[in-house]
Parts: structure tokens; C-alpha cells; sequence
DNA sequence: AACACCACTTGATATTTATCAAGTCACAGA
DNA sequence: TCTGTGACTTGATAAATATCAAGTGGTGTT
């Protein structure tokens, strides 16, 4: 039920952790659990109440809400993030389900304990007021985009974001194509015509392998919102 | 530059502040200026750095973001609410603008302030922890409506939370019937038929009055996203 | 009372996106 | 190597929504 303090290193090394004092840190992953899920895990459903914050420490994780079998990717996590903050810190029900896309690494903390330590380490209470800042910066971001730009605009500003997380203007694409479709809000079929459509605005697609071959004129096209960065 | 004790009784009451000691909350107000805005102006622009943390204490303000001079609002607040607050936690630039919808009174707390109590008591941190939660929550259903449910099916469902908060089944539109249809991410077009259509699933508007006459029909054809109260 | 303004409504049409239906292609397993 | 499976693509069509263009009706002003 503990986890070993060789396995925590890239945890404490998290925003969310990173000040806390060092008893506390111990004493709260002694009571958590580091799991093993294969690809397509089911960790948590939407709806139930949170018994765990969960860390992503490998691997990947689709976090979506589902409504008459319908689903729709609101988030894609990859390491290390953290996920259902928002109701483990209020202790209501959790509004997304979320699945591994991967096999992939768990930390669980049963919600009491963070609750616990949130109570009395302010260096933790922090830490999760920035992680909450900063997720609902994230999804305001992806309402604006959903709201004011097409599909294909979406998509092209996805682009623009990898190319830059990556550095460079190739890049793999990191999931499969029907996901990021859904997590762009479309379906797989305008996934497939937005990206054919943005070949002429400097975009190469083959396979997974995603080229921008004129970054300019894709931002032209894009014309991205500001601070729109996820 | 500083605030009545007189006025700040509600604003005491707040979650936020609810809990902070007596002397942290008088040396904040002390700081905050409370000041009157007519309608329509505008109090903060998107992309700004944030100098405020923002009450609403009279009136009503409309959050929103602009892209090529379309605007899409995000929320609407009533008093007692507070806006910007990831803004200022996190001292970033806003994503989103506000202005007043009618003749308001506005709470300003200088963003240092805030963070600086915020550093301090561990009170008013977890105020604002449960604040962030709960507008990333809010934001997270507004996401979901968008996603899976059509236009007519988000303004039903807007009806049905709105009687279930009035507790009866008539009640007054708020706003302007452009700004609803905006905030339910439609145009006012789109609105006025989705209002007509609604007529046949239990719903009657007349003027700004709105009557929910078959309350079991209307959520039939809502069909709620689970947990999606706002 | 007449008028002007503006939100709202209604109609016609265009755009965007989803849905349905075949394909095509790559890859894993026999 | 063959074959089946599933993701992806492409085409045809439908549905949802936006846009453009007149109205209509209420409210406040002169």
C-alpha cells in the first residue's frame, strides 16, 4: 500500500509537491499506491465520487465525458500530471471518466490524505491552487477555440502548439487520430479533411508524422487566439 | 482607496473571505476600493496582466473573449461572485474581458494583496482553492454542453436549471435574450428558434417572462449531462 | 401622437460539420 | 503468404447552425 522512495523522485520534483516539507511528503506516499494499468484501463467514471488524485507517472491517459454512449476527449495527459483535482478538493463527483490510452503508471492518493495535508502544509495548498489556476486557464482555452474557430482552424493551431512544444516542424503525432479528432472536438472524417485541407496552408501529413513546411502561413491561417497555448 | 466596513459585510460572508481573520480581511479592504461602474463599461481587457481581484457586489458583469471583433460570452456573475481569480493566482495575462451588464458595484483587492494574504493564511488560500475548483468545474460543464448537446438542448436545459434556482416554474430572463443566446454559445438568431421549438417539448416565452409548463417533458428532451448544474 | 431606435423574430440561403457508406491501407496472427 | 481487423480516407448526403435580409413590435423621446 506504500509506494517506494525511489519511485517518487519525478513526483516530488512536481509543482504540486515540490515545496511541501519532506515528513509530509513521506507520510503521504506511504499511504499511496503506485499501479501498473495496460492500455485502455478504465481508472476512473464519471460521476462517482474520487477516492484518488491520480498522478500520470508513465504513460498516457484520456480523460472524457460520455453522454448516451457518445464521448467526447476533453483532456489528453501525458507524464507527469496530476488529474480530478478539482473534485478531490471539494469532494464531489468527478465530471469526466478517464482511461489509460497506453499501458502506463499510476500514483494514487486516497483524497482524505490530500484533503489532510491540504489542511496543514500551506506549501501543498499552494501547490494545488496553482495546478487548479492553471487547468482552468487550460479549459477556458479550449471553450474559446471551440467556440470561435472552425475545425480546421483547431486543428491548425494544434499544430502550430506541438510543432513548438517539440521544437522543431516535424513531429510525431502522439495519439491516434480519431482521439485527437475528438479531443479537437470533430469527428475522425473532418480530422481527415481538415488536415488534407491544410496542405495548402503549409502543412504535410503522412502517416503519423506531421511537417509544418510553412510555419507563417499556417499562423496566417490559424490566426490563434490569444494565449491560446494547449 | 479603502473600503467602509459597512459595505464589506457580504462580501465577509463569501467563501473566500468567510474564514480569514478579522485583521488580514480589514487590511485588505483597507487596500480595496470599492467603486461604481454604469452599464456597459468596460472594467478589464483580455490579454491585460491582472491588477485586481474583482468582486461583484451589485449588478451583473459578462465575461467574455473576443476574437476579429466576435465576441463569445463565457459566464455571466451575479453578486456575490468573483472574477479573474486564476489570473491573479497566477499572475497572467486574462483570457477573458469583462464588462458590466447594467449600472454595477465592483469590489477591487490589488492582485499583491491577494497574494501576499494569500502567502499568509492559510484560510483565505483554501478559500480560494474551493473558488478555483468550483469555476473549473463550471467551466468543464460548460465544455461538455457544448460538445454534446445541440443549441436547443443547451437553452433547455438552461431553463430547467434556471426554474430549479428560481424554485418555480416561471421566471424572468436576466439578461438580453443576444447576451443568453451568446453565453449558450448560439446566436440570437438561433435562439429565438430554439425558443420556438422548445414550445412543443413544455416550454412558454412571452416577452422576458419564461414558463416551464411540462417540466417531465422538457427534461425528456434535455437530457441533462449528468452533474451539469450551471 | 409621431418617430426613431433597437432588440427580436422570421424567412431564405449558405456554411460547417456530422452521418452514413464504401473503399483503402497497414499490420498482426494464422 | 494470406487474411482479418480496425484505423483511416473519401464520397454522398443530411443535419445543425450561421449569415443575410426583411420585417415586427415595444420603448423612450420629442
Amino acid at each position: 500500500m506504500s509506494v517506494r522512495l525511489a519511485e517518487t523522485q519525478s513526483i516530488r520534483a512536481l509543482p504540486l509537491f515540490k515545496e511541501m516539507s519532506e515528513q509530509n511528503f513521506a507520510a503521504m506516499m506511504d499511504l499511496s499506491m503506485l499501479q501498473r494499468f495496460p492500455a485502455r484501463a478504465e481508472i476512473i467514471r464519471e460521476g462517482e465520487l474520487p477516492d484518488f488524485l491520480h498522478v500520470v507517472v508513465e504513460g498516457a491517459v484520456d480523460l472524457f465525458a460520455t453522454r448516451d454512449g457518445v464521448e467526447t476527449t476533453i483532456d489528453i495527459l501525458y507524464p507527469i500530471s496530476i488529474f480530478i483535482v478539482a473534485a478531490v478538493v471539494r469532494d464531489e463527483p468527478q465530471l469526466k471518466s478517464a482511461r489509460t490510452l497506453m499501458p502506463s503508471q499510476i500514483l494514487m492518493v486516497p483524497s482524505q490524505i490530500v484533503r489532510a495535508t491540504f489542511e496543514r502544509e500551506a506549501a501543498f495548498a499552494h501547490g494545488i491552487v496553482a495546478e487548479l489556476a492553471a487547468r482552468y486557464r487550460s479549459v477556458t482555452r479550449v471553450l474559446k477555440n471551440d467556440r470561435m474557430l472552425t475545425a480546421t482552424e483547431r486543428l491548425a493551431n494544434w499544430i502550430l502548439n506541438s510543432a513548438r512544444r517539440a521544437g522543431r516542424d516535424e513531429f510525431e503525432l502522439p495519439i491516434e487520430k480519431r482521439k485527437l479528432a475528438s479531443y479537437l472536438g470533430m469527428t475522425p472524417e473532418s480530422y481527415s479533411r481538415a488536415i488534407t485541407a491544410l496542405e495548402s496552408y503549409g502543412v504535410h501529413s503522412r502517416g503519423t508524422t506531421i511537417t509544418v513546411t510553412d510555419r507563417s502561413r499556417l499562423t496566417e491561417f490559424a490566426r490563434p487566439i490569444l494565449n491560446a497555448d494547449d
